[in-house]
DNA sequence: TGGTCCAAAATGTGATCGCAGATTCGTTCC
DNA sequence: GGAACGAATCTGCGATCACATTTTGGACCA
């Protein structure tokens, strides 16, 4: 490409990151998504989103096509595309799957996790505890994403970390929506909060701690939400 | 929809199977690539694809953009879709994460297994090992991967189930390519026939055995793939 | 023979159009 | 007042077109 220069070649380039149109769609709905922005049960058609976004039918579908791929959308009979519910039987499916890799995955993260890592990861764990104090759910679930795919990238296996991404899109959309159920109040999270012990594991290089802790703070989590949150 | 019959409602309904385009072009692609029709590192483009289905490029990029979103092609810069490599790298990865996956499936699924269903499996355990002895490679891949997902079918976890399916996505293409490499000798293979047993283990209702043997069949079929077999 | 350059074909991307089936909503009739 | 009907709208789906960029292929020249 940068073989021969023919005529001027003038200014500095600069790197615009271009990106087409469907990849922004699918990055903004999967973000919706994430942060919970959109209640289950919610129909998402094509021709309704491309004029919100002021794009044409063509990016949405393919964008939605790619989240159903995922399991993130179910498909109606017709074809259309729906923020699938959350009940309680999906729920402890997908718990119970979490349970299976991710820890698997933290097992596997502290034979790679170097200094700078585990450094980053305690300031997140810092930051997930001053959340939980001040009742600062979207930070809360913020840092909390961090911390987790803090351990998960690090573990080295790009397999393992995709199907833990598409768990992820499928229980982050809730958790938002049940939080919000007990007025802000975060304490009954604050008294399973492992991440400092976490961290320490890891960084005595016991895998087998920080795994097993970790599947503490899943199951617990499930628990808790099983007995106090409202499902459809 | 039946609550009245208006007029004369005339002969016994004929339930249509009636499906969109790219759902039938997704469905042939997939079962292409698992199959192992398609080579690594083969380009598919969209206008060519259509042609060669007498279809519009639409239906073709629906296809194409699911099978992208579940990592069973790559993207290129361009954004060409290709079959990707299978390195020594991925594939190592790759078994690294079915044996965490498909064991646990095993150990959930000898709870819901019926008779019918154990039947079933050893029905397949009896066709599979008769296909091995015939050297009928495409015979013994389909009826592995009938054995294997009779299995984590009845696990009773979607969830799992479909990040099983993924994973098999990713690697299946690539199993009858190493299977070519070996003159259709199949004999390294039946060495290591886990099957029968694995049946028992499940009659047996000893989960834990199954689920250690299901890993013993991954891993010594990882280990001679890697062994034997020739990557890019 | 090997490299350079330009024209032609191919390709991703997105918009628009058309169709058929589904959904919605207002009217009408009992 | 409520159910039944029908029209208007909505919506998924697929085809086609347009455009910019890339890739390809071949001619030309050193």
């Amino acid at each position: 490409m940068e073989k021969h220069l023919k005529k001027q070649d003038p200014i500095g380039l600069s790197p615009v990151e271009i990106q087409p149109l469907h990849e922004i769609v699918y990055e903004r709905l999967r973000h919706a998504l994430m942060s919970g922005q959109l209640e289950p049960g919610r129909k998402l058609t094509s021709r309704k989103l491309a004029k919100e976004l002021g794009t044409s039918d063509m990016p949405v579908r393919s964008a939605l096509l790619r989240l159903q791929a995922l399991h993130a959308l179910d498909q109606l009979p017709n074809g259309s595309m729906v923020l699938p519910a959350m009940t309680r039987e999906r729920f402890d499916d997908l718990m119970m799957t979490r349970l299976i890799c991710e820890p698997a995955a933290t097992r596997r993260a502290v034979a790679a996790l170097d200094r700078g890592g585990l450094l980053k990861l305690r300031q997140v764990a810092v930051a997930l505890t001053a959340a939980a104090e001040d009742q600062d759910i979207d930070a809360y679930l913020l840092h909390n994403h961090d911390f987790k795919f803090g351990i998960y990238t690090a573990c080295g296996s790009p397999s393992l970390l995709f199907l833990i991404e598409t768990l992820w899109l499928q229980v982050g959309p809730f958790l938002r929506q049940f939080s919000g159920q007990f007025d802000n109040d975060l304490r009954g999270i604050l008294e399973l909060d492992y991440h400092d012990e976490i961290v320490k594991r890891l960084e005595d290089r016991d895998g087998e701690g920080a795994a097993e802790l970790l599947a503490r703070d899943i199951r617990e989590g499930h628990a808790y939400l099983m007995e106090n949150a409202r499902f459809e």
